[in-house]
DNA sequence: GAAATTAGTGATTGACCAATAACTTGGCGC
DNA sequence: GCGCCAAGTTATTGGTCAATCACTAATTTC
C-alpha cells in the first residue's frame, strides 16, 4: 500500500487522466481522483500544490502519450508515404483508449475558460504542448505544412465525433478511415 | 424592465450562450447568467426547469446560428464551387463571434461528460443537431461525402486552435485559410 | 376599479468542494 | 529497539451553488 511520493504521484496522474477525461476540470472533484487512487483527498495536496497543477500534469501526460503513440507508429519505416499512413492508422490506438482523446477535448475547453478568465499562463502552456506535438508529427512524417494541417484537421474531427459519441458504424465516420468511434 | 416570459427566455438564452461559451457548463453559475440578464437567479428556474435545460437551449441556439450563417453565405450563388468557397469564407463570421465557436467546444466536452455519467439523452440530442448541420451544409454546398468530411475537419481544427488562443498570425494558421484566431 | 393572472424577488437550504492544519503510522538506519 | 523522516489520515473550514418556497408588484380582464 505504502509507496514513495514519486510512485504515488505517478498513480495519481494516471487516475487524474481518467477522471478529468470523463468529467472535465470543473466536473471532477479531487475526492474522486483520490478515491480512484485509494488515498485520502487531502493527501493529493501534498503531492500537487493545487487542483489546477494536477490537471496540468494530467494534460502534459496525455500529450506525451499521444505524441509517443505517433512516433512509435513510424518506427522502422523508411518510405515517407508509409510513415504518414502509419501515423494515420495510429489513431486507432488512440481511439481505443478513450481517455487520451477525451482529455484533449477537456483541455481545449478548459483552456478557453482559463483565457476568458484572464489566465494567460494556461493558454501558453497548452499551446507550447500543441506546437511540440504538431512539429514532432510533421517531422516524423516528413509532411509539408499543408499535409500537417490536413492530418490534424482530420484528427480534430475524430476527437469531436468521438466526444459526441457517434457509434463506429455511423455514416459520418465514412469519409474518415478509422473505425471505433463508439463506447 | 418587465417583459413577457417568452421575451425574457430569449434574453436569458442569449446571455447563457455567452456565459457558457466563456466558462463551460460546470464553470458557469446560474447567478452569473441571471446577473447578465439583469434578473434574479431564482427566476431562471421559472423560465427553465433546470440548469441543464438552459444549457441545452443555449446549445440549440448556437447550432441554429452556425447553420444560419452557412446557409446565408450561399444565398444567391449558383455555381457549386462558388457556394463551397462561400461557406468556407463564412468561418470568418463565426470566428468573429467567439461565443458560437467556443460554445461548440464546451458542448463537445460536456456531451462527453454526460455520456460518461450514463446520460444518453444529451448525446442523442447533440448528435441530432450535428447531423442536421452536417446534412444542411453538405446539401447547401452540393458536397460529396468526402468534401463534407474535409470541410468539417477543417472547421474542427479552426475551433481547436481558436479555443487554445493561437493568435491570428501564428504559423499554425497558415494552411487553413482563415485569419482571426486571436481574442 | 376589483379580481385574477403573470412577472419577478428575498431568504433559505442542503449538498458539495478545494484547501489547511494538526495528528498518526510505518519503515529504515544504527 | 529506538529515533527519525517520509507517507498518509481525520477533522474542519469558508465558500459556492442549484433549486425551492413564500412572498410582492405589475399588467390584464371584465
Amino acid at each position: 500500500m505504502r509507496m514513495s511520493a514519486d510512485e504515488r504521484r505517478e498513480s495519481v496522474i494516471r487516475a487524474a487522466v481518467i477522471e478529468f477525461a470523463d468529467r472535465g476540470y470543473n466536473g471532477t472533484s479531487t475526492q474522486a481522483i483520490a478515491a480512484r487512487v485509494g488515498v485520502s483527498q487531502p493527501y493529493l495536496f501534498r503531492l500537487f500544490p493545487s487542483k489546477r497543477a494536477l490537471f496540468e500534469a494530467a494534460v502534459r501526460r496525455c500529450m506525451e502519450e499521444v505524441k509517443a503513440t505517433f512516433l512509435k507508429a513510424v518506427e522502422g519505416l523508411d518510405d515517407p508515404a508509409e510513415r504518414v499512413a502509419a501515423m494515420g492508422d495510429a489513431y486507432v490506438d488512440l481511439v481505443a483508449d478513450r481517455s487520451l482523446l477525451l482529455l484533449q477535448m477537456q483541455m481545449y475547453a478548459s483552456t478557453a475558460v482559463a483565457q476568458a478568465q484572464g489566465d494567460a499562463e494556461v493558454g501558453e502552456a497548452v499551446r507550447a504542448l500543441w506546437v511540440d506535438l504538431w512539429d514532432s508529427v510533421r517531422a516524423a512524417g516528413g509532411m509539408s505544412a499543408q499535409e500537417a494541417t490536413d492530418f490534424f484537421a482530420r484528427g480534430m474531427l475524430i476527437n469531436t465525433l468521438l466526444a459526441m459519441g457517434f457509434p463506429p458504424d455511423h455514416r459520418l465516420w465514412e469519409g474518415i478511415g478509422v473505425k471505433g468511434g463508439g463506447a
